[in-house]
DNA sequence: TTTACACATATTGTATACATTTTATTCCAG
DNA sequence: CTGGAATAAAATGTATACAATATGTGTAAA
């Protein structure tokens, strides 16, 4: 992937994770062609990319549209989340240098320092670095390669079901995560870890039958 | 991806696992396209999908390639596929249905039977489906959609550091897998599948410096 | 003989034109 | 007005042409 295509897929990504581009939205190629000065191909590239990462559903001679997660899926999210990073964040315990952990900090103590004032697409970003760190720490690349995915889908799943308003608590629980990794405490950094998810889980209204179509004929289509 | 892509996929990804196409080869667009009887667009897309399940590396102007791990890269598979597998089985313990098992120990009673006069190729496709049948029985799609990957990407790495001759043990080490799912015993299942891949892994000979390159310019290349 | 430059070839990257499919509109019959 | 077929428009799928890049070859000068 070149620079061209990902400029694009950076931002597209990014509409979808800041939640500007909602669930179900078809996503058309000449639009976004002409949006960005280039061809269909670059594209229709980027939007397969999306697709692999599951942020985009592609329909055969349909469109590509903003993926929307039922409220299984949400669950398989969560689930797969609290997996790997239960087992993360204890290869991080283990592995992580004082150095890195230092920096990690630094990171924590932003977050806290910013929270106050941060406005809901700051937390989002924030609180996805925050989960992305403790895949790093954990010194094995597929824990970034999913969680990275995940997190993201994590975000559209929280547009879907989740509050308007974010909990505040987010980044107090981050840093007590923190806090057990330095001290290198495997079973309370995970007890801690399942908690935080548990706690996203838990702000979510899993309703079977919320739909947020993207347009009427959508909306009508999907009730076929 | 449409029938044409999926087609044009199957064959190539079959080729790299059953290790036709060896690590470092090019795969060079024009040709496959030629050999598909279609125009190299489809061609690119199926090599991009490829790449993302890491069994091919792009460069950019320089074409696609089958990947080559490096010995890191192989622990970081093998450590992954424990922890998703672990999960996984336990998942599959607890979830699994009766009917469920039943068609999974027909699975088994097939591997056993024909592994005496199998091949190479048919053991590694075999033994696949064993893993992923466990991931389907987990009722968590991401565990058949990770795991797909990490198995396949297995295949390669053993036809980097394996030796020619397969063990025959595997299937009996299946069977004794299989016997403890259904007899829904979590710990011995996971002490078992950790026991397993642990004796995959065994067999290997990681050797930092072994290259296979596709051509000698390759092999000078990454000597630099 | 070796080196460096120019040229030729091959491969990938991008844009565009055309084909196919889906979706929307129109218009007419009931 | 309603329903439905015919038509038009729009979107995606595919092939092809051209551009950019990398690779390989040959030739001339040192």
């Amino acid at each position: 992937m070149n620079s061209k295509e990902l400029e694009i897929y950076k931002n597209i990504k990014q509409a979808i994770v800041h939640q500007k581009l909602r669930p179900n939205m078809q996503l058309v190629e000449k639009e976004i062609a002409e949006a960005f000065g280039v061809s269909r191909t670059p594209v229709r590239n980027v939007l397969r990319k999306l697709s692999y990462e599951r942020l985009v559903k592609i329909i055969e001679n349909k469109g590509a549209f903003v993926t929307w997660f039922s409220v299984n899926e949400a669950i398989e999210v969560f689930e797969m989340r609290r997996i790997l990073e239960v087992n993360a964040v204890r290869y991080a315990c283990r592995l992580a240098t004082e150095e890195q952990l230092h920096e990690f900090g630094k990171l924590v103590e932003v977050e806290l320092n910013t929270y106050q004032d941060a406005d809901y697409i700051e937390a989002i970003q924030m609180s996805g670095k925050f989960h992305l760190k403790i895949a790093e720490l954990a010194r094995n690349s597929y824990f970034y390669l999913y969680l990275e995915d995940l997190i993201s889908q994590t975000s559209v799943i929280i547009s879907i079901y989740g509050e308007s308003h974010g909990k505040k608590s987010t980044c107090l629980h981050h840093h007590h995560i923190y806090n057990a990794i330095q001290q290198r405490d495997e079973d309370l950094a995970e007890k801690l870890v399942i908690e935080h998810l548990k706690e996203i889980e838990d702000t979510l209204h899993f309703d079977e039958n919320l739909q947020i179509p993207a347009s009427l004929s959508d909306l009508f289509q999907n009730m076929l």
